[in-house]
DNA sequence: GAGTGGTCTAGACCACGAA
DNA sequence: TCGTGGTCTAGACCACTCT
């Protein structure tokens, strides 16, 4: 019935930073007092304190005490994922393009690839109920005897493209989110009668040496374009 | 010199993980068998797994065992604070205005007040190096009796204007990015000759009751307008 | 020297899952 | 019934801070 004391000692002390009563810079009552204010053991405390601890809530000094920390109002959590706009989910994707090419200028210097490199470019149109809201384009080193199979792409979110090859667990990622203006080719797949600006997301994938093995960038019609985050 | 036990075992257990050893559903040795093949104590061995856990790498189910879990590949974390855009690190912050208006429509319906209510209204122009980025604009709700001070207000992030009066930890914050194209009031301030599109961020605080406590809106000029994000 | 947090031990009992 | 993870205890020693 009762939750464990762990969860207990927890749940008071940190209702008493987020109601106030322990503001920024104020010392807890140390392990010892709060293992005898609680009738329990010191590790147990401890438990609770480290948990809190995790959340950023409080920091401690050995041989001090524990104090409570500013928070970090900076810092959001956002949850992006190219086959979910924002508000409306993509339910259709449409591959245009598979194939193999050599790496132009600004490609090599974003994958780090020598100029004329062989590269893999994926394209790929993304509707809402047969409504094109974004246009998308992945390029990756191409690496000899890495089958392309076109119906695992197509739905594929572009961390789990590059994660056939390496650990899913290794690769890092990169986000900018700017304004750009649509190019031709850009403007043919949406069906657009003129250049427009779009909400453009750009995703670089490193391996755990950092070294890149993914570029994309998604375009999404501004009426489509919504990126969301919450605090963290 | 050397690190503690739990680290020693830390390091071990999510190397594997990261370099593919053990792949997502594999299950780790039990907290018996680790605390034997590294000859200490089963506490030891639990401090190490629960950061794993704590990190999202494994998961345990009682009475069966640890097991690697499938990586979250759409987290990740945003740092995001209107002084900061992008590359540019704003360096000029001058009020435009702070006053009390009766809410509209909108106001009301975001900030969840009654028609005609008083609101507190900042508007600010943010420059780098003597240009224009970004305006600014934020609502909050007016209480009689709280001082507005004009100096503390004009480098004030959001969560800071906010939080003199709530704790500092109660505030909920949602980020939503778009695109809109610039209103006359915006272009005049930003010096700009047309309408254009803006990166906008629009940026909402809660209370701990999930009572809207301030809504604001912060208009980039493109070029300015880039947000960036990495890997969780 | 007294008190603090950081690390570690060697047990205990429980609820749960599997055979 | 046996092994698992979840909770908890009552100590120990260390490095550190403060006075």
């Amino acid at each position: 019935m009762s939750s464990p004391i762990y969860i207990q000692i927890y749940k008071v002390l940190k209702e008493k930073i987020v109601l106030g009563q322990l503001k920024p810079g104020d010392m807890l009552l140390s392990e010892n007092e709060l293992a005898q204010q609680y009738s329990t053991s010191r590790p147990t405390v401890r438990k609770s304190l480290s948990m809190i601890e995790n959340e950023g809530y409080i920091y401690s000094y050995p041989g001090k005490g524990y104090y409570v920390a500013v928070p970090d109002h900076n810092k959001y959590t956002l949850v992006f994922n190219e086959l979910h706009s924002g508000d409306y989910s993509i339910n259709e994707s449409k591959l245009l393009e598979v194939n193999v090419i050599v790496a132009d200028e600004e490609i090599a210097r974003v994958l780090q690839v020598p100029l004329q490199r062989k590269v893999i470019i994926i394209r790929r149109l993304l509707s809402v109920t047969e409504e094109p809201v974004a246009y998308d384009v992945k390029y990756l080193p191409y690496y000899r005897g890495k089958p392309i199979v076109e119906k695992e792409i197509q739905y594929a979110t572009f961390p789990e493209m590059v994660a056939q090859k390496d650990s899913a667990f290794a690769i890092k990622k990169e986000l900018c989110i700017s304004i750009e203006y649509s190019q031709p080719i850009i403007e043919k797949s949406l069906y657009l009668k003129e250049s427009r600006p779009m909400l453009v997301v750009d995703q670089r994938l490193f391996d755990q040496q950092n070294q890149p093995i993914g570029w994309g960038k998604t375009y999404y019609k501004s009426e489509y374009g919504k990126i969301k985050a919450c605090s963290s």
